[in-house]
This record gives C-alpha cells, sequence and structure tokens, in this order.
DNA sequence: CACTCATCTAGACATCGTCAAGATTGGAAG
DNA sequence: CTTCCAATCTTGACGATGTCTAGATGAGTG
C-alpha cells in the first residue's frame, strides 16, 4: 500500500530510496524469513537497479543492521503501548512490557529472529546499539521499580533483572518456534503468560487479572 | 586431528565420506558460524570435490539437520553427564539438566543456534524430531519428578516445563550474545546460575550449594 | 572374472553480493 | 538563467555458492 510499484519509476533518481528501502527490507523480512532476505530482492521491491542500494548502504548487513534498528524501536513502541494501558504500579507495568516483548515476537517473528538470533548485524553500530540500550535501560528500570532499589547496586538485583529477561526471552523464542506446549494465539493467553512467568522470575504470586 | 588432510586422496572413493562430512560440517560451522557456512567448504574439508555430498545429503539443508540431530544428541549427552555427577535427587537433578543447558550454548555457541535458531533445519526429518522429543521428554520427566506428578495432566504442570524450560533457554540464548550483566564463564557460575533460574522457574527457593 | 551401480569428478547454470565505469540530474555557484 | 559538480542510479562484470547433468571410477556381487 506504501510501496512504490514495480512500474518504471518516472525520475531516474529516486528521491526517497533510502526509506523505500527500509520498507522494501520489511517486506523481504516479512516474505522471506532472516535466511531468505536477499540485497537484490529489496532492490527489486524498491524498484532500483541491484547496485543501487550501495549508495545508501555499504554492506547487505548494513541494510539488515538498520532493519534491526528500525525494528528495535518499534519493539520497544509495543512493549510501551502496553504498559501505557495497563495500571500504573510497577507490577502491572514490568508483566506489560513482558506481554508486549511476547506480543512482538508473535506478531514479528522474523524481525524478532533479526535482532536476537541473526549472525550478520553489525553491534557496533550506534542506531543499533542505542537502540538496544534504550530497551535494556526499559528493562533495568522496570525491574528496579518492583524491587525498590537499583538493580545494579547488587548481585540479586543483577539476577533479578537477568531471570525476569530470560524467561521472557526464553518463552518468546521458544514459542515462535512453536517448542512450549501451550497456547499463546490469543491476546488474553500473553496477557496472562507474562504475568505467569514475569512472577515466577521475582518470586512472587501471579496476579492472574489479566484483561485483553 | 581426525580430519582428512586436504592432500588428495589415494582412492576415487573416499569409503566414508559421509561420516567425514559430519565431521567436517561440525568444523566448517565451528569457524565459520551458521551464516558463514557452505557445502562448498565442507567438501573441500573432507577433500571431495564440491558436488560429492549430493550423493550423501539431497541439501544443504539436509547436512545442516543431520550436523543439528548430531548436535542434539551431544547436547542431551552433556546434560546427562552433569545429571550424573549431581546428587540424585529430583530437585538437583533438575538443575544439572539445566546447567549442562547452559554449558552447552556456552562450547558450542554455533551449534546451539543452529539447533535453535536457524530457519535451514528440516523440522520433520526423523532423527532430528525424535532427538527434539528426547530432549523435551526428559525435560518433562525432570519437571515431574520435582513436582511429583505428570506435568501433562495440569495447566499448573506445563507451565512449570514452559518455565523451567524458558527461563533456562532464555538465559543460554542471552548469554551466548552477551547480552546478560552477569559472569558465566567458570563452571560454578553456571551452576549456581542454573541453580538459581531453575529454582525461580518454580517458585521455590535455591540451594546455593554448588560446586564445580 | 565380468559387470553393475553407488560413488565421485568435471563442468555448467542461475543467483547472490560486490565492484567499476558510465549515465543522469538535482542543486549550488557564478 | 546558465554552468558545472557531485550525489544518485544503471549497466556490466567478477568471484562465490547451491544445484543439476554427464561422465569417470572402482568396490562388491554374481
Amino acid at each position: 500500500m506504501s510501496e512504490r510499484p514495480p512500474s518504471p519509476r518516472r525520475n531516474y533518481h529516486h528521491g526517497d530510496l533510502r526509506d523505500a528501502l527500509l520498507r522494501a527490507g520489511e517486506a523481504e523480512l516479512r516474505d522471506k524469513g532472516v535466511e531468505g532476505f536477499t540485497l537484490r530482492g529489496c532492490a527489486a521491491r524498491a524498484g532500483v537497479s541491484h547496485a543501487a542500494p550501495a549508495h545508501h548502504f555499504v554492506d547487505a548487513n548494513a541494510l539488515l543492521t538498520a532493519l534491526a534498528a528500525q525494528g528495535y524501536r518499534r519493539f520497544l513502541a509495543t512493549q510501551q503501548r502496553r504498559k501505557d494501558a495497563a495500571a500504573p504500579n510497577p507490577r502491572d507495568q514490568l508483566i506489560a512490557a513482558g506481554r508486549g516483548y511476547i506480543d512482538f515476537a508473535r506478531d514479528n517473528p522474523e524481525m524478532f529472529r533479526l535482532i536476537f538470533a541473526s549472525g550478520r548485524l553489525d553491534h557496533s553500530n550506534a542506531d543499533l546499539s542505542a537502540a538496544a540500550n534504550d530497551a535494556y535501560g526499559q528493562l533495568v528500570a522496570d525491574v528496579g521499580a518492583v524491587l525498590g532499589y537499583d538493580p545494579h547496586q547488587s548481585e540479586d538485583g543483577l539476577l533479578a533483572v537477568s531471570a525476569a529477561w530470560s524467561i521472557v526471552h526464553g518463552a518468546a523464542d521458544l514459542l515462535i518456534s512453536g517448542r512450549l506446549p501451550i497456547s499463546w494465539g490469543e491476546p488474553a493467553d500473553a496477557a496472562r503468560l507474562a504475568d505467569e512467568l514475569v512472577s515466577r522470575a521475582l518470586y512472587q504470586i501471579p496476579t492472574h487479572a489479566a484483561g485483553s
């Protein structure tokens, strides 16, 4: 709907190729997966020649890295939307973040795999690492709010952060590969699952007050 | 040490090419990673022409699948070794399995990524799915021993299995990508980490009686 | 001993990422 | 407005990769 049709462009110069390549790359990723992703395919989707992307991304990996940074920000936005819709207490906020984490993995499995399981990303890239640091900062803040202290101040705090992240990330990763013996397709499933998992990570009793 | 040197073979027929390709594939995976893995590279390591593997594996993905099945079995063996060395009570057995899980990820990160995060495996392959089912069966049995009942009989049981698997798997996955803010290089680290994570997944107090 | 056929080689093809050279044109400089 | 530079894009090429085909080899069977 927003993609430039394959019909030949009017202008020799595209005018907005960098953004068009990012959009094309998203579609390519969604359709072909991380392993089937092709730079030439992205160029074709954007309606330009196979060598055009080189003027905007040094590498195929650079395009993937830019896509991952953009995806990471949408990942954060998904979590934030869940937090905005949740009760403002620290506990429900952390659970909402976990729910957004799982939501994003379910709705964007290939992007999730690109971000967390691809060996092709340039992790020294400023854009990508900034998004990653943002996400980690959010996690630490959310866990710290529940604990009542800065998690980085103690071994227990770091363990709580690690446990919370690990259990939600592990569930998301195993769920998108169909390995867990539980349902998660319905919106309420993700909510209850996040509640249960985060609760366990923090040694607390789940609230089970999940809504849509 | 066990690889056939690149010096030309005596015989036109290799005699043991299938196994040699599996060994070569392991080395290729370890050296180049999942993304850098190449069928021609495996053939070269085994000292045969680039088209020779086709007679033993229909695909490059088929070789990767066979490698994953083999790796899965070694993964299970690593866990079993830890369990054999642990106290025979259900709790310590489950923790030992978690420790083996993390050990394997640390010592074989690319194989771990191939098994759990590659889109190139043929999951309908009998060998691979048998190994995967074995691993899952072990997990269910270990968790069931701790709970005192068959996890598949109740929603809580399935949640306990999912939580235990998720937290250990998530930790392993995040650790090999250097994302968790905790140390895990020393053998004792993995032991204590597994104890802490499994305990949280099961709402129990860690024993912290970890030895090497 | 002869022969069969699984095994392996050599060559070719399409596709991929990347590089080099040239065409186009937007936009700054005069 | 005109000139011209430099960014943008195209075309063509190269090496590498997975896979296919045809043919060479030889181990093991009858």
